[in-house]
DNA sequence: CGACGCGTTGAATGTTGTCAAACCGAGTGG
DNA sequence: CCACTCGGTTTGACAACATTCAACGCGTCG
């Protein structure tokens, strides 16, 4: 019965899916399970670059990830990039698309990644009939903003160095969220994108890297980090 | 038959309110308009400094400005208030609070303001049976995302200068919807509340001000503005 | 009148950005 | 196999913009 468990395989459904105690509301039962189950789409697992939507596709779908990880971005007025966030596995993104005929912001995977579709006229329906899906969608929806919140006070009022710790600590309590280790782990974006997402330069992101493993918080090696001081950096993240 | 149009008075239902075309779905039939108006909640006008809810409060009604203005704060990890939004007339505020058992920011009138107030359980009954008012729903929670995703690209990417500039456009054309000047305007919150929202100081806002003034870009004393030079402001503000 | 809140202005400081150069690892082609 | 390029990263020197600290102006209210 022990079934092959490729990280990427695309045929779990939301039943058995290791993620379902993050992206599916606590309280369904069972048969409710199965009729979410039953519209989900799974396709093909992305490739890094490539691109679950983009800004002028029209608005049809919510996304879940299932393995690997997503970084969204918006194009301002000014035609500049800004990463609006980063997703890892039992996220929700594509969410600020509903009040728009089209999505207003871009989807792209940051590393091979599985990502499971939720078509959202499908989900409006079934959200009539099953009153605990409409809160728990109405829940991440008002997450979303609560985390942009967060970002406007991150970059309203902190500093480089601030930024960062909270970036570090922030991915390592959503990967100890899924039994990985919340010390040590992979970015798997790059400076550039960890920059834009913060405000600050890549030159500027780099440095604090250094000072930081120079002042014994972590172990940087490229894009493997090692967190040695997590109180430290707690107090830097104002936690 | 002209009744007395008091700009704070409370007993103004949905169907003649003028602000409904900005807080309401357009496709909301007479009769529909009916069932949420008996659901919304007037009380007497806030005064200035009122709250209309704190951040400890139980989660319990969004609320809609109907005349004077609003802004919500919320309280960081290290204690600081980060101002999260200015609302005008027409314009929702609350809808953070739905992911969670309370309020995460809170809201204070900046003026005398007349306020409806929405019980959001009786909003989510209401919306089972009336589609168009739920999907008018995520509509207006999907906008707060797209908004606070715009404020996170200004603050990210964006000068001191063109900060200000986008904020003043921005109260300029909410201010146009409302059929109001919009090139000469009272602004109804502090420099402190500006540079907190801005993530500037107090000091920087008030000598961009300056610096627009002496650069012909418009006129300023204390909190009335008078816009001089609209597309140049709109070039700084990448408009 | 004096205290206070709010806004403005000046001078000095400092954090972050800009520009430039170099490094490193992974591919690629000769 | 090596030289080469290329993207991503690091580091240094310098400049710029925003903050900090300080003082002052102005109107309101006790």
């Amino acid at each position: 019965m022990a079934t092959t468990t490729c990280p990427h395989h695309h045929e779990v459904n939301c039943g058995q899916c290791r993620m379902n105690t993050l992206c599916l509301p606590i309280a369904l039962q069972i048969e409710e399970v199965d009729q979410l189950n039953a519209i989900v789409q799974r396709g093909r697992p992305f490739q890094k670059d490539d691109h679950i939507f983009r800004t002028a596709d029209p608005f049809k779908s919510v996304y879940v990830v299932r393995s690997g990880s997503v970084k969204t971005y918006a194009i301002n007025d000014s035609g500049i990039e800004q990463v609006t966030g980063f997703y890892f596995p039992g996220e929700i993104f594509g969410i600020d698309g509903i009040a728009h005929p089209h999505y207003i912001s871009s989807a792209i995977a940051l590393e091979t990644s599985a990502i499971c579709e939720i078509p959202f006229s499908r989900l409006e329906e079934l959200s009539v009939s099953l009153p605990s899906l409409q809160r728990h969608f109405f829940r991440v929806m008002s997450r979303e903003i609560t985390n942009d919140q967060q970002l406007i006070s991150l970059l309203s009022k902190n500093s480089a160095d601030e930024r960062i710790a909270t970036l570090l600590l922030s991915i390592s309590v959503r990967n100890a969220r899924r039994d990985l280790s919340g010390t040590r782990f992979r970015l798997p974006m790059s400076r550039a994108d960890i920059g834009n997402y913060l405000g600050l330069t890549v030159e500027t992101v780099s440095r604090v890297f250094s000072r930081f493993q120079r002042q014994r918080l972590l172990n940087v090696d490229k894009r493997e980090i090692e967190l040695l001081d997590v109180p430290n950096l707690q107090v830097l993240a104002n936690i």
